[in-house]
DNA sequence: GTTAGTTGGTAGAACGATCTAACAGCAGAA
DNA sequence: TTCTGCTGTTAGATCGTTCTACCAACTAAC
């Protein structure tokens, strides 16, 4: 931060005044070519470093924006960040990148931080839990904000996520076509609304293909790393244990996987599964997992696209951005159960 | 960033002096608790918001560090952002991150435009081909920088990074014991430095258990999620192929298991397989994937602890952090090859 | 009754840029 | 000759804080 030299050295050095440095270090055209080439030189003399939060001062402006997310790890995260820091800096914006670990308060304190640090706008993936109060706050002092990932009830901005509904029917549609009949749901943190929304979608698929909803074929749990064996054993213990699973995400299902094969069932054969995400490491597993893809690349860059046009048009009506999913299947859908086909 | 109510509109509404009021702010005690209290009352009563730019302005300081790594999809760098953060969090700091996508261009750039931006310093992945300039030039300007997991030829600078050498020395050693003879080593790119250093290991350890270095078996390539199949189709290909290998990272091992099975073989049976960086998807391979374990996590606290340190004292004489890296044994080391066992 | 020290607060410059309004100097038109 | 308009440049205020130096009022000591 030791700072020396500045717009004032270089005009005294140039001989000029510290007003035309300024024109010449933002190439206003009206500089002759004679003066820009002189101050030129004297920037170059005397080493000078432009001090970017200076003229933000002034000029009211900021290239910064603030990302918010749950947890850098989940590899969807992972790839929502990358995807927004590239759009970002495509169009000259810096990101502050912090993660809340699913607390509010921590949440709360974070974006307060960020309004003062003056970003330009923030991308928020709201942690479970999130009161209201935060957004009427930012929605009153008028901060540009994109909600990402996570739906969020509130019409007032904008928001770019994937289709959690409409996803949770396609893994439901996939399994049913195979055969299946007893479909579980596991994993995922209750009051999680992006699990909610998968969840609903699994319930109003069941009921189009007109099978029986079972409450004990539903298990959620806090989501880390091993999470899905537990979920797994839950629903291994019933009478009648389901044929097929939908997990909440790709990390649950491949964490299911080593769970089946600790009881000697082989993923695919055994239990079809299917995740959600579609994070690269599911093409990798084996057997490779069919997954529903939510482009976290698509999202990304798209929440970024909308916060930009936000920023310049802050008064335009909130626009949303609703990712469609996509079906891949791959090994884990297996085939036919012995028990579905026999039953047909 | 439509600012209205600053510290001179709460030094009106409450009847104080500018001075008072940033006194207030910043908790000085000197400030009598009744005058104190009057402050804070106009201070929600206005709905203030602090500018922390401006007061950075005058103080000299600034709350934010900025971050390049080479590519936030990489679970490496993954593991590193998110631990920075943290660190960085704790101490009350922001981070802004940017990829530099191995392009030594993006980095100068990219560096160039956070000191405008005045951070109070930088942790820097230096991509594959940097400039010494670079580093000659943020010395000069007394920027206080750590740089991290990259092996760099500069005593000027903190620096936090795995211990590549003898991470390859490990590996070798490893499969050594299993008794395999003919070892790869496959993937990296030609001039990545950590590449270089692991090749250095494998080499050394070769020697000391008295193998033959062959030229064939080692293959480089760019990085990509599949790039390993190519690397293994090359020494698959040879008259005596490899019956192990070290993979330049758990990504290369995995995408190389894939390429095995496409061969008909089986990895950790008919191919010990050893990789580097302890990536949490490593466990979760099938089979299970021996691993160095490069602690990401570590490299990224303490390089955040070097910087901080830095940051508070920069006339102090620069310090490493050299993790040391850790064996971890899984199904893909296999049991000792057959040919291995008939040689003995 | 002067002096010295403490307490609580303030005025005005400063940080390093941009912005507004104006100003020479000159060319061309009336 | 005077006026108008353009070109290139500038002085001084300003953005929202902090910093330095000083001050008034009061207490305690000599």
């Amino acid at each position: 931060m030791k700072r020396s030299v500045t717009i004032n050295d270089i005009a005294d050095h140039a001989g000029v005044s510290r007003s035309t440095v300024s024109l010449v270090l933002r190439g206003n055209p009206r500089i002759s070519d004679d003066t820009r080439e002189r101050v030129r030189h004297s920037i170059r003399e005397l080493g000078y470093t432009y001090n970017r939060n200076a003229a933000n001062l002034r000029s009211q402006t900021s290239q910064a924006i603030g990302l918010i997310i749950n947890d850098l790890r989940n590899p969807f995260f992972t790839e929502l960040t990358a995807s927004i820091e590239e759009a970002a800096d495509a169009r000259g914006y810096f990101v502050y990148l912090v993660q809340s670990r699913e607390s509010p308060e921590r949440q709360n304190r974070l974006v307060q931080s960020l309004v003062e640090h003056g970003v330009a706008g923030m991308i928020i993936c709201p942690a479970t839990g999130t009161d209201r109060d935060l957004f009427d706050r930012l929605h009153l002092q008028k901060t540009p904000v994109c909600i990402a990932v996570r739906p969020w009830p509130d019409e007032r901005f904008d928001f770019s996520g994937p289709d959690n509904f409409r996803a949770g029917q396609l893994a439901v549609d996939a399994l049913v076509a195979q055969g299946h009949r007893r479909i579980a749901f596991l994993g995922g943190e209750r009051g999680n609304p992006s699990r909610d929304d998968r969840l609903a979608g699994y319930f109003s698929a069941l009921q189009k293909n007109g099978l029986r909803f079972d409450d004990a074929l539903t298990v959620a749990s806090r989501p880390t790393r091993t999470s899905g064996i537990d979920d797994l054993e839950q629903v291994l213990a019933l009478a009648d244990p389901p044929t097929a699973a939908l997990c909440y995400n790709d990390f649950v299902a491949i964490s299911v996987m080593h769970g089946l094969r600790r009881h000697g069932l082989e993923p695919g054969r055994d239990m079809a599964l299917i995740g959600f995400d579609g994070m690269p490491e599911a093409e990798m597993s084996h057997p490779t997992l069919s997954t529903i893809l939510l482009d976290a690349e698509s999202v990304g860059s798209n929440a970024a696209a909308l916060l930009m046009n936000r920023i310049a048009n802050p008064e335009a009506a909130p626009s949303r951005w609703i990712e469609t999913p996509k079906l891949i299947l791959r090994e884990s859908i297996g085939t036919a159960p012995d028990r579905g086909t026999a039953a047909l």
